[in-house]
DNA sequence: CCCTGTCCTGGCCACCCGGCCAGTTTCGCA
DNA sequence: TGCGAAACTGGCCGGGTGGCCAGGACAGGG
């Protein structure tokens, strides 16, 4: 394999955080292959950032809820779920349950579909 | 779990050319600092790569799966779909079931999921 | 003309889902 | 120290879901 052909990706910083862009930029641009962009410059990938605090979106769900709803965005049936978790399928239901209260969803469908609008999960 | 003055910094990859995407994961997962987000997981920030020649990636949908496809975003049983097209049950779940067959889903929540990924509909 | 694709409908059936009831433990907070 | 929240488990059951079978109507292209 030839290493002269493209061996830089060059990458671009959308961070609204300057603490987080900072430690990025530091990180990356230890990183071989890798170059971040300048003013202007074209890049094969955007590095975005949203600040939180735009974000007060947050419904307050548990870590347990969200360890569900995550499996669920996979199109894990409940079984899977509690298979994937190591716990029992009733209580999948249980958190599923209250994940369509919490998210006003009337099923896992909805829930998953209201989450991902709301920014609580990522598809 | 040890405690370091500086956290692992979680990102998520969005990128629609796979060689591209498995680049960035192999170098970025050497970056100490750094660690890429699992699947539903939340990231600090998204690196975000759009191929313009990748996206029309049209799946072959009809116009009354694409219906389906909306109303099924939109949280809606079989009975509910079929009263609002005006069409039978048993019809709604064979297009459903195309629908299924065509998006490589395992049930009508992966399949939103995986529309709304590959940008068939708009959540 | 026939053949293909889309759309539509019906029945049957195993399984899954969501809601209801009940209980347990652990943990943090007032 | 009591009390609530979170996590976990069980049974039960009506209705929803998805896979399978079958069929018919209708338009467009070889």
């Amino acid at each position: 394999m030839s290493e002269d052909k493209a061996p830089e990706i060059v990458l671009a910083l959308e961070i609204d955080d300057p603490a987080l862009a900072d430690r990025l930029a530091v990180l990356l641009g230890h990183v071989d292959g890798l170059r971040l962009a300048g003013p202007g410059e074209a890049a094969a990938a955007t590095i975005v950032a949203r600040d939180p605090r735009i974000i007060p979106d947050d419904i307050a769900l548990t870590q347990r809820e969200l360890d569900v709803l995550a499996l669920m965005a996979e199109g894990a049936s409940n079984k899977m779920i509690a298979r994937r978790l190591g716990i029992s399928v009733h209580t999948v239901k249980f958190h599923v349950g209250s994940l369509l209260d919490k998210l006003d969803a009337t099923g896992r469908t909805d829930a998953v579909a209201h989450a991902a609008r709301r920014g609580v999960i990522e598809l």
